[in-house]
Order: C-alpha cells, then structure tokens, then sequence
DNA sequence: CTACCTTTGTGCTGTATAACACGGTTTTAT
DNA sequence: ATAAAACCGTGTTATACAGCACAAAGGTAG
C-alpha cells in the first residue's frame, strides 16, 4: 500500500508552514515523528471529550469541525481544507476536545504528537508566531460568525454559507459549481437552520435563479446578490 | 496626578503573566514602553476598524469587546477583568479591529506597542507560549458560545449570562450579589436578546426566586437551578 | 423646582422559523 | 433483485421571540 517512509521532501510539501521555519536538526525530529493516517467518508476523526494527542494536518480530502448543541443538533463550527492544521487547540489550552472533527470526503491526514510540537516550540520562535497568527485568525471568524449566526436571518445565513464554501474550497472547472457537495442537513448545520429549511430556502434561491442545483451539485449563478443577501442579513 | 514613573516591581505587579517569563534586559526593554491611560465610564478605548497598536492590560475596571451587528443591533462578545489582556489578536492577525471596546466602569488601562511585543516574542519562546495559549483559550470559549448563543432558549441564555458574570466577575461580600451592575441593554447584549425580553426574563427569574433584583443589582439565589435551566437550553 | 432624557417595565401584535407529518426518490446493503 | 435505509421535498401547524407603543420611575441639567 502506502510507502513506509516518506522522503523528507515529500514531508516538506505537505506540511510547509509547519517545516520552513525549522532549522535542519529540527527536520529531522519532525521526520521521525511524522504518521499519515487515512480516514473513510464520514468517518469520525475526533470526538468531543476526547484528549487530544496529535497536531493534524489535512493533506487530501475535506473535514468538519463540529459541536453536538442542545437537543442533538449538530452545529458545524468550521470546515477544513487541505493542507490546513487543526486539532491543536484544545492541547495548548489543556483542556479536552469541546468538537469533533469527520471526514466529508475520504481524507489524509498527517499526525504530529502534541509533545514533539511542544518540544519544536520551545527552540523555534517562528514556528511559535505561526500558531498566534493562526490563532489569532480563527479567533476572529468565530467571533464574526457568531454575530452571523445570531443576528441574520434564514437567507442571509444560506448566503453566506454558499459564498463561505466558495471561498473555502472553490469552484470546478466551469468556474461556478461548488467543488463540495454537502448534504442539506450539513449545510443546514452550518447555517443554522433545520434541514426543511435549508431545502426551502435553497429552493427559492434556485427559484430566483441566484444559483442553480442539481442534486447536491450547487451553481452560484449571481455571487454578488448572494453577497448583498448575506450582506443584508 | 499619577506618578511619572513606576517602579519595575509596580510594574511586574500590573502585568504578571507578560513580566515574569522575561530576562532582566528584557524588563528594562518592557517598562521603557510600558504607558498608562485612564477612561471614563462607558468612553470607547478603540473602534471597529481601526488599526491595533497597542496590546493593553487592563489593571483596574471592567470592560466589555463587542460588535455592532446588523440593524444597529450590538452584541457583546466577551468581557475584560482587571489583569486580563486584549485588543492583540487584530494585530496578531494582521486584521484591523473586527470588534469594538468601550469601558463599564471607569478604567485604568496600560499599553504595550505591539511592535515591543513582537520583539520580545521573537526572543522570548516563554512568551510566546503565553499567548499561545491564551488565545487558545478564547478560541474554545468564542466556540462554545457560538452554539450557546444560536441554540438555547431565552433562559437558557439569560441563565447562562448571569452565571458568566458571576464566573467573571465574582460577587460582593455577602456571597450572592453580582459585583458588576450592568444596564438591562448591555445584559440583553450580552444574552442576544432584545432589552424588552431581558427585562421580563429577569422578573420572570425574579418572580421564581431564582435571583432577587434590585434596580441593577441582581443576586444569586439559586444558582443550581439557574445552571440547570443553562444547560437543558 | 421644572423640564428633559434615559432607563425600566408591561401589554399587544406580527412573523420568522422550528416542529411535525408524510410521500417520493435515491443510495446502500444483502 | 429486493429490501432497507437515508435523503429530499412540501404542506401545515405551533410558538418563541422581535417589534412596537406607551407609561412610570429615576437621573441630570438648567
């Protein structure tokens, strides 16, 4: 199946932010505790409550971080894409998970323990300011989202789910389908709203022709009504 | 008025978590950047918008980071106790401010220019953990309440707003009353609630003798139940 | 003291959205 | 191929909450 070890170059294209800021001594510690795990669609990657162990980075596929609310509804806080890092939060503020993590798509993805990173950290100053930059960006949407979330209304949250997953993981080669095709109950759990009404509201929305659906496939024919939609709350 | 200059040992006491991972060189550095500014009750110490270029610690008061939604509806997004520090994730994320913050009470604030901060981050890995972790921290916490603010009832989020402030804030010496008096907006603000809806959940509270109200001063009465009433939403 | 503004409190009305029910369709499993 | 399950779509009903409007109380200023 897979190759037992992987160059060090092949290790350096996928986890380049993590191993450019590091000298050569470094590299090689991070090379010998570097795994690559794969994970099935929807398969769980982590569970709330969990400890967490591993720093993780996506190398192929696509993941949801999400959180069991009150009542069994689910509520998807953010969506990775390749190449991006997660699952080390709750380490460095010593607490367990308060997510979990699935797989949309059959996935990739590259482990690190905690410790390792912690040890990296403590000699690299610049791979230090990586997770404060990091950090401090995600800090930021969580807080714009929750006045999204809160304060919009049903076809402003839609909007805004559409444009986010647009801007997250792109477009096909006609330059309009989105690139994921989600469930109506994910996309309801990432905007908050019951799957009934994601399906109606995504219906008008294709009734107005500012996109187009086919089956789980989306077309975003009129971004910028979107925008103003989403804009508008 | 005040003092011109403070003490190195007035100042370790301000700002504890920043001061003590330093070396004695990097104290000097420290206090030679380290200023002190007062605000007035309810006056704005920065704006959505603009630049960061202070960190600040606040040392005496209270205060409150929040942002202006849509329709002119504010939403509070977190809160500052003294010797707590903010307004450096903009800066950390190379973003202007996202989130606006204004004094409760009449407050006592030191600023730090971030570009000292950066300096003492890129020799200083001790610190950098600090930050590291802080904001790590507020990630989860911004998560939480995410799904808190979208998916519990009126009470629950009420409940859940009381409880925060008594966590945050502590209460006064007869055990039960909240040490900060906030106006029924900010409470309603804080719960995502319009002020009518704030107003009339905390007499309903009141009427159960959960808490006991006296114009802005609300005691706890039963905080179990009030923790119940949080948690089933 | 009087006037004025802000905050608090209450009732009424409207509506956005959840909740439920049910039928059709597609996917998965055997 | 057939059964089972998951998903999609639509109509109906119920309700939590927002949105006024207005009155009373408290604070502030002249």
């Amino acid at each position: 199946m897979a190759k037992k070890e992987l160059t060090e170059k092949e290790i350096a294209d996928c986890i380049p932010d993590l191993w450019m800021p590091l000298t050569s001594e470094q590299r090689e510690y991070l090379a010998q505790n570097f795994t690559v795990q794969k994970f099935k669609k929807n398969e769980t990657i982590y569970c709330e409550g969990e400890t967490p162990m591993h720093l993780m980075c996506l190398l192929t596929g696509k993941v949801k971080i999400y959180k069991e609310g009150v009542g069994g509804r689910s509520q998807i806080i953010r969506v990775i894409k390749d190449k991006e890092y997660f699952a080390y939060r709750a380490y460095f503020a010593e607490e367990n998970f308060v997510t979990a993590a699935a797989a949309f798509e059959p996935c990739t993805i590259c482990l690190i323990p905690m410790t390792a990173i912690m040890k990296l950290l403590s000699e690299n100053n610049e791979l230090a300011m990586f997770f404060i930059r990091q950090l401090s960006i995600d800090l930021g949407i969580s807080d714009e989202r929750t006045v999204n979330l809160t304060q919009k209304h049903i076809r402003g949250r839609l909007a805004e789910s559409l444009l986010f997953l647009k801007d997250t993981y792109g477009v096909e080669e006609d330059e309009f389908t989105l690139s994921i095709y989600l469930s109506r109950e994910d996309l309801a759990n990432l905007s908050n709203m019951t799957t009934s009404n994601a399906i109606r509201t995504l219906s008008n929305f294709a009734n107005e022709k500012l996109i187009a659906i086919d089956g789980r496939k989306i077309k975003i024919i009129e971004e910028d009504k979107l925008r103003k939609i989403s804009k508008i709350g």
